[in-house]
DNA sequence: GCCGTTTTCGGCCCGACTGTTTTCAGTCG
């Protein structure tokens, strides 16, 4: 069973109950349900028949029923009930930032609006501005979250669509006289977000006999037979999967194809014609001949290539450097010694130290460094200097039951809407290292903000930029900010910036990865664990590194905890 | 609805800003 599909359904009904004016703290215990089951470890079907489940704090009774009536039937007669009461369209408003609870309810009660639609018009019109406690303002600022929704909504996060095409392979690899199945597309080049999910198939007949058998599978809505080699299947959840099929001998180029990038095919085909061969979508042949290619390096190689990152499929350099043979050897998972940026049960993580820390030492990390958040975090319940204490003595004593790993003291400071970081230095001095990050007042402007960030990287005690645009995939828009001006104040001050590697997150984007590096700015990929689920960030994050181009040398925690505290300590030397 | 070193009922995350109003409700992080 799928935790995630669980938690969205306990999202859905806080959001119902919330619309229907439910009890906040209700709301809110539904919420919070739905974000220990998003953040368990492990497989939710076992943690539910073990009684694991039941006795996480912030599951009851009545959550837990919700968990195991969708477990046992895939629906919930709570969720139907509240659809009955509750118009979707109001919940789908929630969305909207601006938007809230009170606003939506007076809209529905006041305009009798109950779709995007007629909200759309009413904000249009003036209906919607001339209501008490309403205005010109927060019509546009409406209209500005329609349009924003509208985007967003043609795409979904990089991690939602690598699960959705992983089922999906999973259902076409046990169809028969299906060889192998790889997911393709933008989700292998790790790119952020996607707009559908691509996937390469070698089977021994057409693509149209796989469709008898994909029509019966789980999850699959409709299969439409798109040509000799293609099909295309629209899935429960809305996601559309184009599904490339090629003979095992001819799966190379097939791979290829379906992976892209648009511009990356173009410069291969452009580069295959000067060179005599032939290579589109259908085929990869030389005198009209098909040449054989059982896998991508057979066809890059017939180029004069060396074998391309699909990461770096992105119609830049990459080819240039295959023919040159000097592509990158891009940073690994396995390279990373340490994790950084963990919250725990001090802050809003819902993990204790010791759990991370095991955690953490199992998946063969040999540091963990913890940065719960800082006081003006309020929140979040951001650490007051008395809980700093004590979580140091706390870290103190775990450190001396391990001579192979240990957690540093780290914390994830807030950087102020004047650029300061909201401890003094004598609380800063306890820290080993130092994450700052802006989570408030992300409407200044450009200038301002700029100037922010920049004082704050001033303060000798910083050692990571954490998330530097604040931006929230496919909900927020990265903040206004000169990031040339950043990337070449880390350099002057040896100051890290941070990939943050949460999926909604992705920041520094891969785009800025390579100018940072060349700047001389060292670059931490950062968990942004909330759970021991969030650990698994750090994979989100060094694809972001790789398709930035990074190899383990640019990245600061690839250096064991000595040399990551010696360039902590370095900055306050300054 | 959930929780408990304040323990079976009473409290639950809080402070700042925005846009609307003339004193503050609503939203956000």
């Amino acid at each position: 069973m799928d935790k995630h599909a669980a938690a969205r359904l306990l999202d859905t009904i806080a959001s119902y109950q919330e619309l229907k004016g439910e009890n906040p703290f209700k709301v809110r215990a539904f919420s919070n349900a739905a974000r220990t089951v998003d953040g368990l470890a492990g497989d939710l079907a076992q943690a539910l028949a073990s009684g694991e489940l039941a006795a996480m704090k912030g599951i009851g009774p009545a959550t837990l029923e919700v968990v195991r009536e969708y477990a046992a039937s895939g629906r919930s007669s709570l969720l139907e009930e509240l659809r009955r009461e509750v118009p979707d369209g109001l919940v789908e408003m929630l969305r909207i930032s601006g938007l809230g609870v009170t606003k939506i309810r007076t809209l529905h009660e006041q305009l009798r609006i109950s779709t995007i639609a007629e909200l759309e018009l009413a904000s249009r019109n003036g209906r919607l501005a001339a209501l008490p406690r309403f205005g010109e303002k927060t019509a546009e600022k409406i209209l500005r979250g329609i349009e924003f929704l509208r985007r967003s909504d043609a795409f979904r996060l990089s991690h939602h669509a690598a699960r959705t095409a992983a089922q999906l392979a999973g259902a076409i690899a046990a169809l028969a006289g299906v060889e192998r199945v790889e997911i393709a597309g933008s989700v292998r080049r790790r790119v952020e977000i996607s707009r559908d999910v691509d996937l390469a198939v070698a089977c021994h007949g057409p693509a149209r006999s796989l469709e008898a058998g994909l029509k019966g599978a789980a999850s699959v809505r409709e299969v439409r037979s798109t040509g000799e080699a293609s099909l295309t299947v629209t899935l429960e959840d809305g996601t559309t999967a184009d599904v490339y099929c090629a003979p095992p001998g001819q799966f190379g180029h097939c791979l290829i194809w379906a992976t892209g990038s648009v511009t990356h095919l173009q410069q291969l085909a452009d580069r295959a014609k000067a060179r005599g061969f032939d290579l589109g979508v259908d085929e990869f042949t030389r005198e009209a001949a098909p040449v054989p290619c059982p896998d991508e390096s057979v066809l890059y190689a017939a180029l004069g290539l060396a074998w391309i990152p699909p990461e770096l499929r992105e119609g830049g350099e990459e080819i240039a450097r295959a023919a040159a043979g000097t592509l990158p050897h891009l940073l690994e998972r396995q390279d990373l010694v340490g994790l950084l940026h963990c919250h725990s049960v001090y802050s809003d993580g819902s993990n204790t130290l010791s759990e991370l820390a095991a955690a953490c030492r199992a998946a063969g990390y040999r540091y963990l460094g913890i940065t719960d958040h800082s006081m003006a975090a309020a929140y979040a319940g951001g650490l007051r200097e008395d809980a700093v204490a004590r979580q140091h003595a706390e870290i103190d004593a775990l450190n001396r039951g391990w001579d192979d790993f240990r957690i540093l003291k780290g914390i994830e400071a807030d950087i102020l809407a004047d650029g300061a970081l909201d401890y003094g230095p004598e609380v800063l001095d306890r820290f080993d290292f130092v994450i700052g990050s802006v989570h408030s007042r992300m409407d200044q402007d450009q200038v301002t903000m700029t100037q922010r960030v920049l004082h704050a990287m001033d303060d000798p005690h910083l050692t990571i930029v954490g998330h530097p645009t604040g931006r929230l995939l496919l909900g927020r828009d990265p903040f206004p900010l000169d990031l040339g001006a950043i990337i070449a104040k880390a350099a002057e001050r040896e100051v890290a910036i941070e990939i943050n590697g949460d999926p909604q997150r992705l920041d520094l984007d891969w785009r800025w990865c390579a100018r940072a590096r060349d700047a001389g700015v060292a670059i931490t990929i950062g968990a942004d664990a909330h759970s021991l689920a969030g650990l698994d960030n750090m994979d989100s994050g060094v694809g972001i590194a790789r398709k930035g181009w990074l190899e383990a040398r640019d990245v600061l925690n690839t250096r064991e905890a000595e040399g990551f505290l010696e360039y902590a300590r370095h900055g306050k030397a300054h």
